[in-house]
DNA sequence: AGTCCTACTTACCGATCGTTCAGTCAGGCT
DNA sequence: AGCCTGACTGAACGATCGGTAAGTAGGACT
């Protein structure tokens, strides 16, 4: 057990690429980056860490991308595209509370199929610009939802005595507390998840 | 400007201890260490990074602490104690329910009035032994407002069909939450705060 | 057969990290 | 006057960091 444990089996070329060498593509090297960014930190990652996970050395990590960064960079532009695909196309026939429930299901949605790139999005602490920017892009998705809030407000639809900017982040921080501790295969699946969420943060727990 | 400027004033001693030396304490250090580990997180905080701020050399803090991990524990330490502190000496002759709204309350007064320091808490990543002893406390606090959860739906007081379990996370996703917005002198007080998370997580945002 | 490209490897770089150590200096005590 | 202690300073330590340069195995292409 001192081979590469926790590498995902490289990608060995087949049908359109060379065969017979082990080569590991970029997704493979995200997904691995990822995942130990997750568990440790970024800055608590080392790219010698990466390659010791993917059973290469360190410089070969630098033949698939351009450097630390650019793996932080590539994975939160995963989770923030997603996102924010969220906003695109709503039904402008639907009610502002309609709208709300169907942005509040897809960002479960969203947040359980791209854990943890999602994961990795909601601890940023902005200390490069790659981060700033990222937080920057997550502050205009806050505020898209924080405006159908008040919408729904206006309508009549969503309690006045909570201040909507307040609702609106405890609402955040409801859904995005669930990648601290939603694990997919445990018995609660997505749409049960958004159902959880919908009648919690609507209706409320008293019985 | 190239005075050390993000120091509050050191304390020089009056009174009792000797005059006109620049001494700071313990508590100086450890506050300035909580904020700057929040802002740039733990791993990204270079005790460099700490004597600048404090104005003084990397050394003279070493004359403090015993390292950066002890920092990191004797913060954790007050978040800890502080929490753990709220399940001491319930009520029993109260409902579960009641005594679940006080925990929570308790939480929100408690994030709100050690808010750096419970804000770390909530960040940490399990990397050292330190960081692990903490989640396991953290950890066992959790439980113990899970059993509440649980004693308030089984008498009928909370909703049964959204599982207990996932109701409590949710519950302090949304409470957990406020450390990332929530910033004290902004016109929204710890008890109306307390009071909106009340009202959201037991009555529900529907009009 | 010879050349080219892909996907690496080994060896190393300077910078920065947390930490240590020896020395210093102001004031209090005797 | 002499000594002690508390609170530092400045320089250096080895380890580790992210990143680079140069070389190369092996299949594809001509």
């Amino acid at each position: 057990m001192d081979e590469p444990a926790h590498a995902p089996a490289p990608a060995r070329r087949g049908g359109n690429g060379r065969a017979g060498r082990v080569a590991y593509d970029l997704d493979a090297v995200l997904s691995v980056a990822v995942q130990a960014f997750n568990e440790r930190g970024y800055d608590a990652t080392s790219m010698g860490t990466l390659a010791e996970r993917l059973g290469t050395s360190k410089s070969a990590i630098y033949y698939h991308v351009s450097g630390k960064e650019e793996l932080l960079r590539l994975a939160l532009e995963r989770a923030l595209g997603n996102l924010e695909r969220l906003l695109d196309e709503p039904d402008p026939a639907a009610s502002a509370l309609d709208r709300l429930e169907r942005v509040l299901r897809g960002a479960v949605r969203v947040l359980v199929a791209e854990l943890p790139f999602v994961t990795l999005l909601l601890r940023l602490r902005g200390n490069t610009e790659v981060e700033r920017e990222a937080l920057a892009r997550r502050r205009e998705f806050d505020h898209a939802v924080a405006r159908l809030v008040e919408e729904a407000v206006a309508d009549g639809a969503l309690r006045s005595d909570v201040d909507a900017r307040t609702a609106t982040r405890l609402l955040f921080g409801m859904v995005n507390s669930l990648v601290e501790w939603y694990r997919p295969g445990g018995g609660l699946s997505a749409d049960q998840l958004a159902d959880a969420v919908v009648a919690m943060a609507f209706e409320g727990l008293r019985a």
